[in-house]
RNA sequence: GCCACUGUGGCUUAGCUGGUAGAGCAUCUGAUUCGUAAUCAGAAGGUCGGGAGUUCGAAUCUCCCCAGUGGCUCCA
């Protein structure tokens, strides 16, 4: 007999030999909603047999843990499916991921129309209701049955010591190389979707076999499958680039060039206020605001390492007419050009990709002493990347983009607490626009490398100084080794968008590498010349990339004070046209941003129109409004309140704005 | 950059197997003056992403570019 502990602490006993399924089904009944169980902690099978004493946890398909292993069942589920409707494919690899599943395979690739096939005959598989079996084999027997498939090989070469045998699952005439656990039966998996189909690389490497991704969804409930592809619908709607559209924030146009962002009016607004607001902060930090030009001289990044090395990310270098002239005179190619700019023989100038060589030089223009130190360069500078085309995204990912930078020269002795003021700037910003969900990742050198520069025990510290600051902010932070820049510890903060996936806004770099190449120093205390560290920040990390996340963030409904139309006013009739003007004039006195519509159109159709911009308020005014010099209002959300005063209007929405409340709120909710 | 898919007036979109484009919204002009999610009528607007080819004839077929979407790779 052996003793199972069961989650509530009572001890059960049972004959040896017993199996988790019958361990849970004992003490939670039939219906106990259970895909595995942990023993001990350590995830298995439902059929895993129990031989000695033990603690029993069944893993229910609603945990984190079951929806896990679901999916990862799902992804065997689509393998076979696959196997079945396209006899030469190989399965790869399949794994659980954050959002669902997906499994590699090696075949001809498949168009997404292909998708519902597939998904039709995992439907019947999992009505087919197969038992899924763990089999272990000796390593020699693992070879035999995946003799055919060279990926399953290379795994097993790779992950299994020599002689160590592992374990298959099965189910039906299919199996797969896994660890499992999985769950006990292919009736689980009955509420899938596939969602895409997309080309990767067999473990991830460019230069290697390029494999067709199948994307798909599980959940343990039709309601919750619904409700996951519902709220996937929803997301869909606060899309950036489909909101940045509808509600005129921006534009791409194919003539100016892929990934270059034109900023229309309505969005220039939102990105002016955002600048007004941090540059406002930064005054009170002591930075002081510099500005730039957009281009340097190539000999400007050989010196800072960017040119060559970095040059396919860069817009090709600008070389004077002269020069070009007579090269082509000369009958010079575009290689032997590149080479010549490469080896120095030819000066031309390059799009800036970062600021940091600029500001460099307006540290070095001067004689710096440590009583100037630190010494804080911002500006809201623009830099041009190359970034791959198939990488461009709406304003998340582009090619031309506006950060809003700094470069903070410290003493060493300064580094901790100026990072821990730039932590604190980021969190004013992201506080003050409610943006709660992010991560922060903390970047350390990986220990086994030797690619860093500068002295390690200056490292040490500065890790240090990352960590305390990181950890301040009591919100969720994790180290990453490897993470770092060769330069330098970093600080990131990354957000996810509306289809999940993660992008890096805020950033603070602490950079031992550019002060050297550039010979920065200071006149120290003692008399000496001593070598100052430089932090480089942007807490928006650009102006492009955090205006696409807003957006999203507040699903174009912004707070009143980045609303570009914060009031919009709509006339009864043509007769009421003066008095709009009357009360647009006095908002505008105010420095509120006001459109007016005083068309003879019918005024439901004006609201239908203009609810598309979404302005923080619609302004009615007709006969009543006009006699008593009041406004109606109408909220986002279609709320109304009638007759408020002008002047006691104006005083509640300017204080709104000041405040820069997160929503608007003169409209008080209709019980 | 790689693979799949997509690309019709400002926006949304019809156009099956090839016979030189239809609509709604928006715009403009009239009429209407009507209190909170589409008033009526009329007009104007597209060589169908660009180029080449096949064909008597192409938005529809082929090829090459460009751009977008999804993903991979990349992101100093």
């Amino acid at each position: 007999m052996i003793h199972v502990t069961l989650p509530d602490g009572t001890v059960n006993e049972y004959a040896a030999g017993i199996t988790c399924a019958e361990v849970i089904t004992d003490a939670m009944g039939k219906k106990h909603g259970c895909l595995a169980a942990k023993v001990n902690g350590t995830e298995y099978d439902m059929s895993h047999v129990l031989d000695e004493n033990c603690s029993v946890e069944g893993i229910r398909s609603d945990s984190d843990e079951g929806i896990h292993i679901l999916r990862h069942s799902a992804a065997h589920l689509l393998a076979q499916a696959v196997m079945e409707l396209y006899p030469g494919a190989l399965p790869t690899i399949g794994p659980a991921i954050d959002r669902g599943f997906y499994y590699d395979f090696a075949m001809e690739p498949i168009a997404e129309s292909d998708l519902k096939a597939i998904e039709k005959k995992m439907k019947e598989l999992a009505r087919r209701n197969f038992t899924v079996e763990r089999v272990e084999l000796s390593e020699e027997d693992l070879r035999e049955h995946f003799i055919d498939n060279p990926y399953k090989i290379e795994i097993i070469d790779d992950k299994l010591e020599d002689g160590d045998g592992s374990t298959i699952y099965k189910q039906g005439e299919w199996y797969d190389l896994c660890l499992g656990p999985h769950v006990p039966n292919t009736s689980r998996l009955m509420f899938i979707k596939l969602t895409s189909v997309s080309p990767a690389y067999w473990r991830g490497d460019q230069d290697r076999e390029q494999l067709v991704r199948i994307y798909g969804l599980v959940e343990p409930t039709k309601d919750a499958l619904r409700e996951t592809l519902h709220r996937m619908e929803e997301a869909k709607k606060r899309d950036h680039r489909k909101l940045g559209k509808d509600l005129q924030l921006f534009h791409i146009d194919e003539e100016v060039g892929q990934g270059l962002i034109l900023w229309t009016p309505r969005g220039a607004v939102i990105r002016q206020e955002l600048q007004d607001f941090i540059s406002h902060h930064l005054r009170r930090q002591g930075y002081k605001q510099v500005f730039t030009p957009h281009i340097g001289k190539l000999d400007l990044y050989r010196k800072s390492g960017h040119f060559p090395y970095y040059q396919e990310s860069q817009y090709p270098p600008l070389v004077e007419r002269d020069l070009m002239k007579k090269l082509a005179d000369e009958g010079c190619t575009c290689g032997e050009l590149s080479n010549l700019m490469k080896t120095g023989e030819i000066e031309g100038y390059m799009l800036k990709p970062m600021n940091c060589p600029h500001h460099i030089k307006i540290y070095a223009s001067q004689s710096r002493s440590y009583r100037n130190l630190p010494l804080r360069l911002a500006e809201f500078g623009t830099v041009y990347r190359w970034e791959q085309s198939g990488e461009i995204s709406g304003m998340t990912r582009v090619r031309g983009f506006t950060q809003d930078d700094a470069h903070l020269f410290v003493t060493e002795d300064q580094i901790a607490e100026e990072v821990l003021g730039c932590i604190e700037l980021v969190q004013i910003i992201f506080d003050k626009l409610g943006m709660t969900d992010y991560r922060v990742r903390v970047g350390l050198r990986d220990p086994d490398s030797d690619k860093y520069v500068g002295d390690p025990a200056r490292w040490d510290k500065a890790e240090e100084a990352c960590r305390a600051a990181a950890a301040s902010l009591g919100v969720p932070w994790a180290e990453e080794e490897g993470e770092a820049a060769f330069y330098g510890p970093k600080i990131d903060f990354v957000v996810k968008d509306v289809i999940g996936r993660e992008w890096q806004l805020g950033t603070v770099q602490v950079d031992y590498n550019l002060p050297e190449r550039f010979d920065l120093t200071y006149m120290g205390s003692d008399g000496e010349h001593h070598r100052p560290v430089m932090i480089h920040r942007a807490p928006f990390g650009s102006m492009e990339r955090f205006c696409g996340v807003l957006i999203e963030h507040f699903a174009g409904k912004f707070p009143t004070w980045l609303t570009p139309t914060q009031c919009h006013i709509i006339t009864l009739g043509e007769r009421h046209e003066a008095y709009a003007t009357k009360v647009a004039d006095a908002l505008r006195e105010h420095d509120i941003r006001v459109e007016v519509d005083a068309t003879d159109a019918h005024i439901k159709k004006k609201i239908k129109t203009y609810r598309k911009l979404q302005p923080a308020y619609m302004v009615i005014l007709g006969d009543g409004e006009m006699e008593t010099n009041t406004v109606s209002l109408r909220a986002r959300n279609g709320d109304q309140v009638a007759d408020l005063p002008l002047d006691v209007f104006i005083q509640l929405l300017r204080h709104e704005i000041d405040e820069k409340t997160s929503q608007p709120s003169l409209v008080a909710p209709t019980e």
